[in-house]
RNA sequence: GGGUAGGUAGCGAAGCGGUCAAACGCAACAGACUGUAAAUCUGUCGACCUCGGUCUUCGGAGGUUCGAAUCCUCCCCUGCCCA
């Protein structure tokens, strides 16, 4: 219970959680703990991870880890936090992105005791009356309580019916799978709890909700996604999520610590104390974040590896050794600023030309002056803006 | 169905016949600085070329005009009020 309660957020409630697990120990009955996933976005970064490790928790009990994959659920777009509706995917999108989202989401999940279950299996299945019915379990008014909607309406900005079915499909799953626990991010409290209710109206015993903080992006501000582009993803390289930790504000580094680490609560209590150290640099324990992120999605060795390049390009101010090579076509690149576009290092050629005016534009250290200069004939190595470096090969 | 207010660059938001590629804010990008890809400051921020220009944009399609984001017609989308 300790374990299931670090980090967490709310457990409601928090006693019939604890029922649960009596229960399941003594009839030795695996509990189901459930969570969904959105395939709209299939890059699953740190913010994701927080509860994909806390579903691992339950894995390590012995319980078993239910993926509901919204392949269909997908089509809809979850409203929470959003200010506007979703563009709908369709149901080949939804699938393909769901099977990049398991592979990635087996990075924090152990791959025994999971059970991954589409969506559309029951709700693509219901029809008008089904539909009819389940909503009939539900008032507008509570539907309302959701900030989001609340806000949306006060705001005058457009609210789609189909929306308001979109929590209900989700308790559907809870339904479908009969699920003792179901895991999510504070955000989605609410969908969780109608979970709860529409269990309780097709006579199934209620779920516990157990929510986690959301975690906030490198940006400090906003909770971490990839449309705001503030996310570390679990897939990006020991480079990036070296450099992307170190940017994030210092005031997040325990917060990092405590919900996107597996560190013991002894040292979660000392890199508190480091912190609070006014004689401290944060800078140190930050490293550490870096390292452990890494160790964490990649290897320890790599962690070493990062921070040794890290400190070489912005420290030292030196070129890295393994950059991505590009093969150069004579025939149709002419000049330097032709280069930046082929090589997608700038998005036209007036925004190559304000780099190479602004000063962003190296080759082999010197800086390009005039964005006419021809192409070196030998291979050499491009730098574009702090950190985009590619090696031109003939 | 009726009334009314709107749809402008990635977002928010000015403009309401020429001086508008379109103020301003945010985001983004580059430079300086820094422990950092933070903060701050400076610059850039439709496309294309010889930097002086050229071309395509202001929901969509037509029209008026020497000239339209700005006026007119029709259509599409959204909010609000009334039914």
């Amino acid at each position: 219970m300790d374990i299931l309660k670090r980090g967490a957020f709310e457990i409601i409630p928090e006693e019939e959680l604890v029922k649960k697990i009596e229960r399941s120990l003594k009839k030795n009955v695996p509990l189901i703990a459930k969570l969904g996933c959105d395939p709209s976005r299939p890059d699953l970064h740190l913010g994701h991870a927080v509860v994909l490790r806390k579903l691992r928790q339950f894995q390590d009990l012995g319980h078993t880890a239910i993926l509901i994959i919204g392949d269909f659920t997908g089509m809809i777009g979850d409203p929470s936090g959003r200010n506007k509706t979703r563009p709908p995917l369709s149901l080949e999108e939804t699938r393909k992105n769901g099977e990049s989202y398991f592979e990635q989401a087996t990075k924090v999940l152990s791959k025994g005791r999971i059970q991954i279950r589409y969506n559309s299996e029951w709700l693509n299945v219901m029809n008008f009356a089904d539909v009819i019915k389940l909503a009939s379990n539900y008032t507008i008014a509570r539907m309302m309580e959701r900030d989001d909607f609340t806000n949306r309406y006060k705001e005058g900005s457009p609210i789609s019916v189909h929306e308001f079915l979109y929590p209900l499909a989700q308790a559907m799953d809870s339904v479908a799978i009969k699920s003792d626990v179901e895991l999510g991010g504070t955000d989605q409290k609410f969908n969780l709890l109608v979970g709860r209710d529409i269990q309780i109206a097709y006579n199934i015993e209620p779920q516990v909700i157990l929510t986690m903080p959301i975690l906030v992006g490198t940006d400090g501000v906003n909770k971490m996604s990839k449309s705001l582009d503030n996310y570390i993803g679990v897939t990006d390289s020991p480079k990036e999520m070296y450099g992307k930790t170190l940017s994030i504000p210092d005031n997040l580094i325990y917060d990092y610590f405590l919900l996107a680490t597996n560190i013991s609560s002894t040292e979660l209590t000392e890199t508190k104390n480091f912190l609070e150290n006014k004689n401290n640099n944060p800078r140190d324990i930050k490293r550490k974040l870096a390292r452990t992120l890494v160790a964490l999605y990649h290897s320890e060795d790599e962690a070493q590896k990062a921070e040794a390049e890290f400190d070489s390009i912005f420290i030292k101010k030196e070129i890295p050794d393994n950059i991505e090579e590009y093969r150069f076509n004579a025939s149709t690149i002419k000049n330097i600023s032709d280069l930046l576009v082929e090589t997608k290092l700038a998005p036209s050629k007036s925004e190559a030309r304000r780099l190479i005016d602004q000063g962003g534009v190296s080759i082999d250290s010197e800086k390009v002056s005039d964005f006419n200069s021809p192409i070196p004939s030998n291979s050499f190595i491009i730098k574009v803006g702090k950190r985009k470096f590619l090696k031109i090969v003939h």
